[in-house]
DNA sequence: TGACAAAAATACCGTCTGGTATCTTTTACG
DNA sequence: CGTAAAAGATACCAGACGGTATTTTTGTCA
């Protein structure tokens, strides 16, 4: 194992470079010869770090799924659990879809590499299971109503959270998602949080979205 | 004007054999053999009714459009409004999905359509005026809470809505497709409705279920 | 510094792509 | 029925595609 450094540089440019490309034009419109031009890399060195182009596709996505992790952790590290944990998590991924050409990418090919050779469904499961997994914090905090089963909820939470995204990035290149993703929390709030933690929960949804959009 | 007849079915081949391609793999991942060969014409006739395969996505997506405007002539027929008919569209619209390939070709590729020439955002913006419409029915009716805005609800429910259809298409082929519009329909209920609205909407809810999962 | 492997650039390949040009068949209508 | 236009099939094209083979550069360490 000789110098790592100078690939390892490399294989990031072309993760970057093929998220930018294929966040623009899809999978299927995107070709080898524009992600090699947006890594400033060339063919020979695609196919080095790259058994195909389908390989790259799904390195994006697994970056974009390390990506989405790290929020996992830094919640994890600041303590936050239950519905602040959803909230907080919901705006950071938001957050993520605005400024990091490789989440746009992940979740734009995660949809389309249904049709891949491999169908990839594994980070959907992932972020289903995830906030679930706070949902039942959430529920053992009282933060939930009692008819309200955290399964069905997380199965539904990612799905329109992910519709909300892709219509907003299609209308209005996601200008407006922190408001959406507000106006989605504050809709579905009543249904799944008890009356005498609204005023609370408000507070919170309202404080957590000031702070993403104020971030550096 | 010769003969119609014999160009309009060839057209709506064209159409039909189209979408089955695109709704399995996506706009640039199908080529034009493809199409022609799922359509049972020849290129010739391809390119007889349509100047390029953007044009032929672009048909299908009119198609699509057309299919789901029935659903609200058939309301309107019917004389159903207001959260009825949202209620009842929102079904209809799964059941297309769900057994029509245009339909199921057709919110692909308003998705993918993003990145053509000519970016394709409204049948998104038909869809949410027509919600809207239903909407403030509802409020007339005293079907609506009062803090609840029309334009805002129609801005989420179609993106969630959306997002529902594709995420069940990637983990179950739809299977699911009526469970989880209830269970969306389920949980913004006490965000989006008076509380003595509930009982009723509730049991109508069911009332639609079962008839669009009954229906030949 | 020389040798050697890792990393990446260059050059190349067969195939398929979207699209066109041309020829053949079908059908309406005088 | 003949014929002209409409409809569609066949044949073809230049270029781009994904992918491979080969050569050059880069860095490491003896």
């Amino acid at each position: 194992m000789a110098q790592q450094q100078r690939a390892a540089n490399t294989r990031e440019a072309i993760v970057t470079g093929a998220a930018t490309a294929f966040q623009a034009h899809g999978y299927g419109m995107t070709s080898l010869a524009e992600i090699a031009e947006a890594s400033g890399v060339t063919k020979g060195a695609l196919y080095f770090h790259f058994d195909s182009k389908e390989a790259i596709a799904l390195a994006v996505i697994d970056a974009q799924h390390a990506a989405a992790g790290t929020i996992g952790v830094a919640l994890h590290e600041s303590g936050t659990t239950g519905i602040a944990a959803t909230l907080t998590a919901s705006f950071a991924f938001a957050r993520q879809l605005r400024e990091n050409p490789i989440a746009r990418a992940g979740i734009r090919l995660t949809l389309e590499a249904s049709s891949f050779q491999t169908p990839v469904v594994g980070p959907y499961l992932d972020w289903i299971a995830w906030i679930e997994g706070y949902l039942v914090e959430a529920a053992a905090a009282g933060d939930l109503r009692e008819e309200v089963n955290p399964s069905t909820l997380a199965h539904l939470i990612i799905p329109a959270f992910t519709g909300v995204q892709m219509v907003s990035e299609v209308l209005t290149h996601r200008d407006d998602i922190y408001q959406r993703v507000e106006e989605l929390w504050l809709l579905l709030l009543p249904g799944t949080v008890p009356p005498d933690r609204w005023e609370q929960i408000r507070e919170l949804l309202a404080r957590i979205r000031r702070e993403v959009s104020e971030q550096p």
